[in-house]
DNA sequence: TTAGGGTTAG
């Protein structure tokens, strides 16, 4: 180590090379502040001191993420006398890329005020990275983009690599695919993979995996960042067949499994019904942080194995990773699923004392576990407490929780909210409407009618998919988009016959359209699933599971036909929808639970 | 000095 008397006889370029060696040897904050020490005990000349304030916070920049390591940059550019654009990209980079980009754009601004140094990409990059962080600031960067132009800066491969992330983030996929085509040929790595996590972040499965394939063609060769978005593409969409593909070629490729990766393998099995596999990926795993045990956890709690999800939850527990909100997501709707009200309102309890502030989600499980075991006016209570504004999913759990009670003034209050907050969402009008009807309260079914035609509410946004060869097929209520409807209607139809023979009528009716508008617009609403499932007959045939996604819940109505049809089709079925899976082999549904 | 990734209630 320098000695101050030393350091006093050295040449300016010898004792810059120090500091950088001194440095690059520090991998953390504490490290780094111990060099900052050492430094200072030097008695540097003021340039040369300079010098080492500005790579000091270069460093920094790189250990970012904590409210210390932000003041502690502060600090360092607060000292340093003229700062150049290194200083302040370095200060831009350091403040906390969580929370809202404020600190970091507040920097930027101020250096366009100090009139010099002027921006350079660099500093735009850096920026445009602050605006992507959870949750982005779309209208932040959108400015950063138009002032850029003005000032004409080139835009340069990370600058449009910045833009193109921040509108993927935002999930402003035309945008995004509009700077990804605008970007020079040889589109690298990068931007591609961030184009592919912008599909898959907004559930555009088939666009995703359509532009991982371009991506091959271009010659560019993936690595496993880019594979997160691919399998996480497959796992929102439930594509068994493209994940299994998609792993082998992982495995083929020899891409690096890593924590994330794995991450995201453990949840797109789990989604896709293999909860088994998901256990094997997360076994195999040699570090596991709270996003894995989280995606572990959830899984098992939507597959039912409640003793698996708390029993993961302890090991956890005992392993010293630190739960989050998602860990008591899983933990919580475990409990809800097996009636465990005393655990769940200890697991809470552990939740609070842990340190963790409850998301909305949390309050929406607690909701959920006291309605579901029928202590609704505790959930009533619990709602009503709440020190957050309750949002539509926890009066919507309410208000159907409610359905088979006499709670007048649950199901008034919670009728109330939900069309106070969604007054264009055409599901609580649905909702509304099948519970008047369900007590006779055709009055109140009409009011329904009328409103939601005042409102100019027309359709449910229901959406299914299908996979089949490696493409996933999506259906909206009311769909003829299809290029093969005409089969699946005639599907549909046989399916009518088949039903109708087994003494049910409702659903099919408005598929014969033989119901009058009004009755047709309330119960296509479950339309599209139907229409998948008719699609996977059609194109399939026994032994093959037809497997259908729902963005919507999918309703007991609904099970009736899936029965049926498992039955005389002799096929099993897998509906995916928003609560859990709903497998209907031979005649008979597995999914104890659902409303 | 720079850009891309995993878990989220009904």
């Amino acid at each position: 180590m320098l000695k101050p008397h030393e350091a006093a006889t050295l040449p300016r370029e010898a004792l810059e090379e120090h500091i950088v060696s001194l440095l690059r040897r520090c991998h953390g904050h504490l490290a780094l502040r111990g060099a900052h020490a050492r430094l200072l005990r030097l008695g540097l000349p003021r340039l040369t001191a300079a010098f080492a304030l500005s790579k000091l916070l270069a460093s920094c920049a790189t250990f970012r993420g904590t409210a210390s390591s932000s003041s502690y940059a502060r600090k360092l550019f607060d000292q340093i006398p003229d700062p150049t654009a290194f200083c302040y990209n370095s200060l831009i980079r350091a403040l906390p890329a969580s929370g809202t980009p404020a600190a970091a754009l507040a920097v930027y601004r101020r250096m366009l005020r100090a009139g010099s140094p002027r921006p350079n990409s660099f500093t735009l990059a850096f920026a445009l990275k602050a605006c992507s962080a959870a949750p982005p600031a779309h209208a932040e960067g959108r400015q950063l983009h138009a002032q850029a132009f003005r000032q004409g800066l080139e835009p340069g491969a990370y600058v449009q690599t910045g833009l193109l992330n921040l509108y993927a983030k935002c999930e402003e996929v035309a945008l995004a695919r509009a700077v990804f085509d605008g970007m020079a040929g040889d589109k690298n790595l990068v931007a591609w993979s961030a184009m592919i996590g912008g599909y898959s972040r907004v559930g555009m499965v088939n666009e995703a995996l359509g532009l991982f394939r371009e991506m091959q063609a271009a010659g560019v060769e993936p690595d496993e960042v880019t594979m997160v978005s691919v399998i996480s593409a497959c796992a929102k969409a439930g594509a068994l067949d493209l994940g299994r593909w998609v792993h082998a070629y992982i495995d083929r490729k020899g891409i690096t499994v890593d924590l994330e990766l794995s991450t995201a393998l453990i949840d797109m099995y789990a989604k896709c019904g293999l909860i088994e596999r998901a256990r094997r990926v997360f076994d195999a795993m040699v570090e596991r942080d709270t996003k894995a045990w989280s995606a572990m956890i959830v899984g098992l709690a939507i597959h039912g194995l409640v003793e698996d999800a708390l029993d993961y939850f302890s090991r956890m527990l005992e392993l010293k990773v630190r739960p989050n909100n998602v860990t008591f997501i899983g933990v919580l709707s475990a409990c809800a699923h097996s009636g465990l009200v005393d655990d769940g309102r200890r697991y809470w309890s552990t939740m609070q004392n842990l340190g963790i502030i409850p998301s909305m989600e949390n309050y929406g499980c607690m909701v959920d576990l006291l309605c579901r075991s029928g202590l609704l006016d505790d959930a009533y209570s619990f709602v009503i407490g709440m020190p957050i504004s309750p949002n539509s999913v926890i009066w919507r759990t309410l208000l159907v929780a409610s359905k088979s009670s006499n709670r007048i003034e649950i199901v008034e209050g919670a009728s109330k909210k939900l069309l106070e907050l969604e007054p264009l969402n055409p599901e609580n009008y649905v909702l509304l409407s099948n519970l008047y009807a369900s007590k006779s309260q055709w009055d109140r079914v009409s009011c329904m009618r009328k409103k939601m035609k005042d409102n100019n509410v027309t359709a449910i946004a229901g959406c299914s998919s299908i996979e089949i060869n490696g493409y996933l097929h999506k259906f909206v209520v009311s769909d003829d988009s299809h290029p093969e409807i005409k089969e699946i209607r005639l599907v549909l139809a046989d399916i009518a016959d088949r039903v109708r023979r087994a003494g049910h009528k409702p659903w099919i009716a408005a598929v014969l359209h033989d119901v009058g508008e009004e009755e047709k617009e309330v119960a296509l609403c479950e339309h599209s699933e139907r229409l998948a499932i008719a699609y996977g007959l059609l194109k399939t045939k026994p032994p093959h599971v037809i497997r259908v996604v729902k963005n919507l819940r999918f309703c007991p109505d609904c099970h009736e036909v899936a029965k049926i049809i498992s039955k005389s089709y002799n096929r099993e079925i897998i509906v995916r929808d928003r609560v859990r899976f709903h497998k209907f082999t031979g005649g008979s549904c597995s999914c104890k639970d659902f409303w």
